[in-house]
RNA sequence: GGCCCCGUGGUCAAGCGGUCAAGACAUCGCCCUUUCACGGCGGUAACACGAGUUCGAUUCUCGUCGGGGUCACCA
């Protein structure tokens, strides 16, 4: 059986779509479940459209979510060259055998012509006018110079049907398809003529594309049978939603993978959850690495109704991957964020890392985690209330000058020292451990919530400014 | 509007004629616990609707409704 070969194949027109970057994925786990080759190639033939950063863009995003394509533009292969507006006399060869083949023809219609065939709504045909032209005149305007357009010629009558290995059998009928044009006045072929050419030329077995696709696959297929080449198979993909009415994209202002990642989500897990956007394993792990993704991926596992972003699982997927770090992978993933926040230089870097990888699930919520240390006032003693733990403002009065004097007088300030002496003052003293330890929480802090207990905020705080808070809140709790 | 496609809980998503209709996220509750988080356990929650076909339809067919896509010298 023949090495299969699929590609991605992006119009340079801006910053890499969650959309974009899963047919990239699929495409790219389809060739390598099978053993292929998987290539990129740039349609970059609508010169109007073409974005300065959009190329680096786009190989920078592949090479950051590990994507890796075996040819390309930056790699090279043996069916460059990679980029359309650098194949112009390719096409325009094929677009002139195409019209000797019959299946395309010369059109020198103008601008007026054409706007005359549409009807108020801007809706209407073309006529196949020029189709009609005998080669004296096809030669005779064409010497003469005449701008001209190569258009497909598609049979008035009939339909054409394939099978997509998702959608099943797609038929659409001939009358419905325009006689679309293939070769631009510009010289440069439109992409329902560059993306036949490129994909024969470059032996790609499998298009994997968007869904936008599915109704005009019957004229590409005309263009590969005219030619005698063997078509594709085709692969489309249904869209991501934002939600049931409108599809993720940039001009929204949604969430692009750079984007994603610059708010801190873990690049594994953002590549994990588009997989399972439209795609299902065969069993219920959800959670894999991209090497699993690889090992799992099956096309019928692919599914055809549109599928919406929900960024609270692909949170819970980051969060699971920051779990699973080890604290050096942490730290080198957090250190941006954690410098962002207030606490940053001010306590020792470790302890904040290690209190807060359990805690969050992007790497963004780091700073606001965190910043209450270092924002220590005047709170509420209604805080020092608590039903669970039986504790009060009145019961703090007792407990934090007790608490004080045994902070004061320890040695060893970490945790578990810590802990001990709190849990021994509060048996000395006939209380629950809650109790001690809830209220000396509070004073320490100000925070009903904080990052770690009564011992571990004491710990990271250290002596010094345990006891300088435990007597503000004293202050506070007896003014 | 024509044509193409889609329709299982709030979301993702198994299912492929006979199931008490999986699982995950979210949500709610309980447990664990020095608060929170993590973790453990459990609950609520779905086959868009209407006709067929069939002994039997979430699964097959048709229609309705709903949604998306496409009708460019954009991709």
């Amino acid at each position: 059986m023949k090495e299969v070969r699929t590609r991605f194949a992006p119009s340079p027109t801006g910053y890499m779509h969650i959309g974009n970057l899963r047919t990239a994925l699929y495409g790219y786990l389809y060739a390598k479940k099978q053993g292929g080759k998987f290539i990129l190639r740039l349609e970059d033939t609508d010169s109007k459209r073409y974005v300065e950063d959009a190329v680096q863009i786009i190989y920078d995003t592949l090479r950051d979510a590990g994507i890796e394509y075996d040819e390309g533009p930056d790699v090279g292969g043996e069916y460059g060259p990679y980029i359309q507006s650098q194949r112009a006399e390719i096409y325009q060869a094929y677009a002139k055998k195409l019209v000797e083949l019959g299946g395309a023809y010369y059109c020198f219609c103008d601008k007026e012509r054409l706007e005359s065939l549409k009807d108020e709504n801007g809706v209407g045909r073309y006529d196949k006018h020029c189709l009609h032209l005998s080669k004296e005149e096809v030669e005779a305007k064409l010497a003469a110079g005449v701008p001209y357009v190569i258009r497909q010629n598609i049979p008035a009558e009939g339909s054409g049907t394939y099978e997509d290995l998702v959608y099943g059998t797609v038929t659409v009928d001939y009358k419905d398809i325009e006689d679309g044009v293939l070769l631009k006045s510009d010289g440069l072929p439109t992409y329902n003529f560059a993306n036949v050419i490129d994909d024969h030329l470059m032996g790609i077995t499998h298009v994997i594309r968007g869904s936008e696709y599915l109704s005009s696959t019957p004229k590409y297929n005309l263009m590969y049978d005219a030619f005698g080449w063997k078509r594709p198979a085709y692969i489309h993909l249904p869209p991501i939603m934002k939600n049931s009415h409108e599809k993720l994209s940039k001009r929204n202002g949604d969430a692009s993978y750079q984007d994603l990642v610059a708010k801190g989500y873990i690049k594994q897990a953002i590549i994990n959850y588009i997989a399972l956007l439209g795609w299902s394993p065969k069993s219920n792990q959800e959670k894999m690495t991209l090497d699993e993704l690889k090992e799992n991926f099956s096309l019928s596992g692919l599914n055809k109704s549109p599928s919406i972003f929900d960024e609270p699982k692909l949170r819970w997927l980051s969060g699971e991957y920051i779990r699973e770090m080890s604290a050096e992978e942490f730290a080198a993933l957090a250190m941006p964020f954690l410098q962002k926040s207030k606490a940053y230089g001010k306590y020792p870097e470790e302890k904040l890392l290690k209190m807060v990888q359990p805690r969050v699930e992007v790497l963004e919520e780091i700073p606001s985690k965190l910043d209450f240390l270092e924002e220590y006032g005047p709170f509420d003693p209604a805080l020092y209330f608590n039903k669970k733990m039986k504790s009060d403002a009145e019961i703090a009065k007792k407990v934090l000058p007790a608490a004080r004097e045994v902070l004061a007088g320890l040695e060893n300030f970490e945790n578990a020292a810590l802990y001990e002496a709190l849990v021994a003052l509060a048996q000395r003293e006939g209380m629950k451990n809650g109790q001690v330890l809830w209220c000396v929480r509070i004073a320490l802090t100000g925070r009903e919530n904080t990052p770690g207990g009564a011992s571990e905020m004491a710990e990271l705080l250290g002596k010094e400014r345990c006891l300088q808070r435990i007597d503000a809140a004293l202050a506070a709790l007896n003014g």
